[in-house]
DNA sequence: ACCTGAACACCGTTCAAGT
DNA sequence: ACCTGAACACCGTTCAAGT
């Protein structure tokens, strides 16, 4: 392989490297205009350039530190059924919390940053595109089966945001006392969760339907 | 029942219902301290005397959203759909996990005594024991609509421990920061979770149907 | 095309001052 | 105790001006 000197980085670069460290230094920490800006050494003004929103600039910056998570996914594989696949991808979604003792680490921080003190205007709008990003991810998975019909048309936010919750929960479930059931009830509980999302029939008799 | 003149509105209440009515003209407002206090016809600093910080205002504000909703019991109200009394029931299992100030403090508890330092058998068993608890109320209501034939037969331990990760999940995410969009959110997801256990229709194909 | 920095219209919070 | 409104230190976005 061959290795190239960094010679000099782009104004784009330097404003996503900045950010990114400003993230990894602190989880919590607010990425405004000017605060990621003055680290990049770059102005406002031209930060504006590149990524013509804040919004874009968060979502450009945590789909990288994403990125470097899953290297392949289950989700096209189709010699196995939607449902199998869509549990596979859930389950490395969850695999990122880890268990045991690193289950409680993880929570612990996250907990420190936004439950033990009120979280700051600025850290809680980093946690929220951080979990948008982790729902785009599961929409993605959504409109693939969708695609390729196994999954009914429908409103793909709601079941992500569904998965997402089922997640939240299990990832929680891991960093509190357990008996021995509950590893083997992940699985289950996947299933189940996505049984909600996969199949078509309506519930309600017809003359109740809602209008 | 007894009829009462309106009289006047406390300045308090007048925040209050000028920010609900904000948010019920427009659940993605943004309910800012001069908006909102225009809105009530008082000034910012009296906003402020009130509601010491904006997220008080608004913990307060979407506390009082959610708590007009459930008194007793709706499992056997056999005039609504069987998965509308599921979704009801667990509304208010998540009920008792509050929202707001009042969510992080339940969990901010409970992951001092189990998170932060790794539990005592003691505490554990006692965690157990209240979640085994929580399930156990939940496989009663599954019971009560398998018997009325809403619920297929099958297992319903593990239906329960499911349903109750999604409460734990829906739980932690009230704990956890925010957007307005979230709130309307918890019915759909309650209802995606309470399909994956109500249906009994086969999604694998005919031929790898299980006997 | 890239970059600057001032200007604009916001924001949440604080606080001296009134009643 | 309740209420006012100005002031402060921020914010994201826009934009004329430079190179």
């Amino acid at each position: 392989m061959e290795h190239q000197e960094p010679a000099e980085h782009s104004t784009r670069d330097k404003i996503l490297i900045a950010a990114a460290t400003m993230l990894g230094e602190d989880p919590t920490a607010r990425l405004s205009v000017r605060a990621v800006a003055a680290r990049a050494g770059v102005s406002t003004g031209s930060l504006r350039h590149f990524f013509p929103t804040q919004q874009e600039l968060l979502d450009t910056v945590i789909e990288g530190v994403f990125g470097w998570a899953f290297p392949g996914d289950p989700i096209r594989d189709t010699s196995r059924p939607a449902a199998d696949r869509l549990v596979a991808c859930l389950q490395q979604v969850l695999a990122t919390s880890g268990t045991g003792e690193q289950a409680r680490e993880t929570w612990r921080v996250t907990l420190d940053a936004y439950v033990a003190a009120r979280p700051s205007a600025g850290s809680t709008s980093t946690f929220l595109a951080l979990e948008r990003e982790g729902r785009r991810r599961i929409e993605q998975w959504l409109t693939v089966l969708t695609d390729e019909g196994a999954i009914p048309p429908g409103d793909t936010e709601q079941r992500a945001r569904f998965l997402s919750t089922v997640v939240d929960g299990l990832s929680i479930e891991r960093a509190l006392p357990t008996d021995g059931a509950r590893l083997a009830a992940e699985a289950d509980t996947l299933r189940l969760a996505v049984l909600g999302v996969v199949h078509d029939v309506p519930t309600v008799s017809p003359d109740t339907q809602v209008g």
